[in-house]
DNA sequence: TGTAACTCCCCTCCG
DNA sequence: GGGAGTTACA
């Protein structure tokens, strides 16, 4: 997305020596010796920056880039780090050539890409790499599917039928919420009552039948051959605790790097203490202050404890803030007063401005959306591009309607975070293909695709899957099988496919693959959808991405675990150079800066969200959210709220509903900003001393008569 | 057994 | 506005 953390390249390290580049504290972590390392970053302290000197620090060091597991947030964090080490150790290996005799080759040349050997991404990803290798070893195969939450939901779902949880009297939860209760028993460690004391209290009766349907879920993963989102951690720390296999995995590392620990969960730290018996060289880098996540899991303890629970830790505090004027830094430390826990970083910044952030109060969300665009014109006139703007939001809809402005008026975005291009329909029904033949036992996959057939449903489709069942899984059997029903014509279309692609599977490129099912795909897609063409055209795009692919495994995996946040992450050629504006919801924001940020929606309800009120803590956290929205922003930053919604009800009984500025920005924080109303009159003034107060403007009105 | 049409309820953030 | 559950009909 838009510019990450410290923009500034690392093009200048050969002048000087190259950690001359980082200030005292950063060269600190960067060159610290072996052991335990705590840094705690706060937001803009340069922790990119560090981590990629830290690895390129390492490399110079001698250890070899496989010996190395760098653990982000996002794999395109890794990327960003790898890609900022390589030109750091370039830059060395040139300034090395200059001062030798010319002729002579800079050493390490045959390693210019030294960095990409590092092992680099998410904790998902990784523990995906190490059970692809040691899953056979357990017993757990090596061609697991991983489904994402709507497939687990999904099948969830199946297996409530099964088992008959359809309780009439009181509404069983839905299956999203089934899963939400499982991942978080199953990443906290806490016990399924004490769970739903604690997070879902209106769940609390049914308990019993959660337990069952739970344990039902785990049997019908191992029977489909599949893995979700939390299995691979799980899996990935199971594989630890093995005599043999634990000392292998973390033996493999000399160095252990994870970013943004503050967002990591129980289980997360579990596999990071296992991995350290084998690999002390442990350096967690976070900010306490920045904890987001808790929602999935995410325990800021970890963060707050791991001294204690990595003893020896050296400890190394970042406070200089490169990124935001002084004036941003003062309202954002202003917000954080607030909080009940306090923390104690107190950010500054040698980057001074002469005026405050501002405070845009507007009539309704139109006005909203009028006064930021013509602030984005207005910032673009003077010369700042719009990649480097972008707009804030607590919740993807916050920014439905700005979009259809921005579309209106012609002007480009790309919009990050809410409603994944994987999670559309069409998208995963050609995907579910793919999955049939890289594997046959996955029978979410196998219902997907037939359900889309004409004439098939729930029934038939598992039927049909019993079929190939008992044909030893081979998918060519589908042919075998006779639909009960008419449409036999598109059934038969779809067996052959699959016969066909299971003999030659392996040949052909992914793109090539996936061309292949759309000759009988689009026909249905145009049959499903009224405008079928955006949808074909996300098909087409989705070739594209299936270009980069070697393989069908990679190509599905990725998908999963690291899915395209926005259209844009593979939009052609054609977009390359033009410029766009950044939305973006405030999670997927993190760890990027612009120069404008718009934070819009900020009142009560939205920031913090009405759905956040239930649990101490929780309103913690959406000031803690609010906090990195505002920090996101390097020179000029607006918050803007409407002052009322219109609330979208049945023709002609449209109302509107009144909203508060949100309750983060208490009259402290205010003082911090310059505040634009588009009712000025009405706003309530502090005492003000060069006018008469009104009783002696009242006696000398009343003097006249006397 | 599949499907279309109708109802009711609830809506967040992400790997 | 869309998922989830129900009903009527092919």
């Amino acid at each position: 997305m838009g510019a990450w953390s410290g923009v500034a390249d690392e093009s200048n390290v050969d002048n000087g020596h190259w950690l001359d580049q980082l200030n005292p504290q950063q060269r600190e972590a960067a060159t610290a010796g072996d052991g335990p390392i705590l840094v705690i970053a706060g937001a803009g302290t340069g922790k990119t920056r560090t981590l990629a000197y830290r690895v390129a620090f390492l490399l110079e060091k001698g250890v070899e880039p496989e010996r190395i597991l760098l653990l982000t947030f996002t794999r395109r964090a890794a990327q960003e780090m790898l890609n900022r080490a390589t030109n750091v150790t370039r830059k060395i290996a040139e300034g090395r050539a200059n001062t030798t005799s010319r002729g002579l080759q800079p050493a390490r040349s045959g390693n210019r890409n030294h960095a990409t050997r590092v092992w680099g991404g998410t904790f998902h990803a990784t523990a995906n790499r190490l059970l692809r290798v040691y899953g056979d070893a357990i017993g757990l195969g090596s061609n697991f599917n991983i489904v994402d939450a709507g497939d687990a939901a999904d099948l969830i779902n199946i297996v409530r039928q099964e088992q008959g949880l359809t309780s009439k009297e009181k509404r069983f939860p839905r299956k999203a919420t089934c899963l939400a209760i499982y991942s978080r028993c199953v990443n906290s460690g806490d016990s399924l009552a004490d769970v739903l004391d604690g997070y879902f209290p209106w769940c609390a009766d049914f308990e019993d039948e959660l337990k069952a349907l739970f344990a039902g879920y785990v049997d019908a993963k191992q029977a489909r051959g599949v893995l979700d989102y939390d299995d691979l951690l799980l899996f990935w720390n199971e594989l630890l605790k093995s005599k043999t296999l634990g000392p292998k995995i973390g033996g493999r590392f000399d160095h252990i790097l994870v970013d943004e620990y503050q967002d990591t969960n129980r289980v997360q730290a579990d596999i990071l203490r296992a991995m350290q018996r084998d690999c002390p060289n442990v350096m967690v880098v976070g900010d306490d202050a920045q904890s987001i996540y808790s929602f999935r899991g995410a325990e800021v303890e970890n963060i707050l404890n791991f001294p204690d629970q990595f003893p020896g830790t050296r400890l190394i505090t970042l406070e200089q803030n490169y990124r935001s004027v002084q004036s941003i830094l003062d309202a954002t430390n202003a917000v954080m007063l607030g909080a009940k826990q306090r923390y104690t970083k107190e950010l500054w910044s040698n980057r001074r401005s002469d005026s405050k952030p501002t405070l845009i109060i507007c009539r309704d969300e139109d006005d909203q959306t009028r006064t930021i665009i013509d602030r984005v014109l207005e910032h673009y006139e003077e010369g700042i591009p719009l990649q480097r703007q972008a707009v804030l939001f607590r919740a993807g809809h916050n920014a439905d309607q700005l979009e259809v402005e921005l579309t209106r008026r012609n002007i480009p975005y790309v919009k990050y975070g809410g409603l994944k291009f994987l999670e559309a329909a069409h998208i995963k029904d050609i995907m579910a293909f793919l999955r049939i033949l890289e594997n046959p036992q996955d029978q979410l996959a196998w219902s997907r695709s037939l359900n889309l057939l004409d004439g098939v449903g729930p029934k038939t489709a598992a039927a049909a899957y019993e079929h190939v069942r008992s044909a030893g899984f081979n998918p060519a059997a589908i042919a075998t099988f006779s639909p009960p029903t008419a449409g036999r014509a598109s059934f038969a279309a779809f067996a052959s496919l699959v016969v066909e692609m299971t003999v030659d599977g392996g040949s052909g490129s992914v793109s090539d693959q996936l061309h292949r099912i759309r000759k009988i795909y689009d026909p249905l897609v145009e049959a499903t959808y009224e405008p079928a063409e955006p949808r074909l055209r996300d098909l087409d795009q989705l070739e594209h991405i299936a270009q980069r692919y070697q393989s069908r495994r990679a190509f599905l995996d990725d998908l999963v675990l690291d899915p395209p946040s926005s259209t844009s992450d593979f939009a052609g050629p054609p977009m390359r150079d033009e410029d766009w504006l950044v939305l973006s919801t405030i999670h997927s924001a993190k760890g990027c800066e612009w120069d404008v940020v718009y934070v819009i929606h900020a009142a009560d309800g939205v920031i913090p969200s009405d759905m956040a009120t239930g649990r101490d803590g929780e309103i913690d956290e959406e000031r803690r959210l609010f906090y990195v929205a505002l920090t996101r922003a390097r020179d000029r930053l607006y918050v803007s709220a409407p002052l009322r919604y219109y609330v979208a009800g049945r023709p002609m009984t449209d109302r509107h509903s009144y909203a508060q500025l949100t309750r983060f920005i208490t009259d402290d924080v205010r003082r911090q900003f310059d505040v634009v109303s588009p009712e000025p009159a009405l706003e309530t003034e502090d005492a003000i001393t060069d006018v008469d107060d009104a009783d002696s403007i009242r006696s000398r009105l009343r003097a006249r008569w006397d």
